[in-house]
DNA sequence: CATATACTTGGTCGTTTTGTCAAACATCAA
DNA sequence: TTGATGTTTGACAAAACGACCAAGTATATG
């Protein structure tokens, strides 16, 4: 594999890293609906604010969604939406199995 | 989150994350046009044989790939598909970011 | 049977990731 | 300004991950 393509890799699979820790895939799953603010993304995920702060920024640096601070809230945004689409694609796989 | 929730929400985030690793992503891409040997696939990531077999194993029990042994050689296939639609759209997701 | 080939598994070790606490920071309201 | 609320950051320990080597299993072949 050349430099450059590994370098192209090792982006893509970044992205899906970020998705790979129930917290995050929760919380952009839940982003899919509406934009939510730290606050209702803590209660979904039900961790320590700190964590959930954490799990956004990673969330963020992988460019999956962006954040828009109003007043003392912080709301983000769902900048990939066809994550949503490959969710439902794996559900199915999953229901095969039993799930 | 209910208890059967987060199960749910483990087991597709274990698909995302055995995405999140170039090597096991550049294998799932390239079994997107077929079934290959371990040993194919092992000049394609090019890492010690061990290491793309515990790759393999990781994807394997996430679901993603399926093993297939031929005489003394196990050919894995693709087994979600949709898997190189998320990573087509990833990488327009990438393009814009200059990838 | 003995050997070679293809792959998997176990052990080790350095690196990365997670979660938690405390502290810092920003914004609003009294 | 002072305090309350919402969020981020730093530090640290526990856990998980990744790569390598060695040893193990399975299958074909001489």
């Amino acid at each position: 594999m050349k430099k450059n393509e590994q370098k192209l890799m090792q982006a893509r699979a970044d992205m899906f890293k970020a998705l790979g820790h129930p917290a995050r895939l929760a919380m952009v799953i839940a982003l899919g609906e509406q934009s939510l603010c730290v606050c209702e993304l803590q209660k979904i995920v039900e961790s320590d604010i700190s964590t959930v702060s954490k799990h956004l920024s990673v969330l963020r640096s992988a460019g999956l969604v962006e954040s828009d601070k109003q007043g003392k809230q912080v709301f983000y945004s769902l900048r990939l939406p066809c994550t949503l689409g490959f969710v439902r694609c794996v559900d199915k796989a999953l229901a095969e199995r039993g799930y």
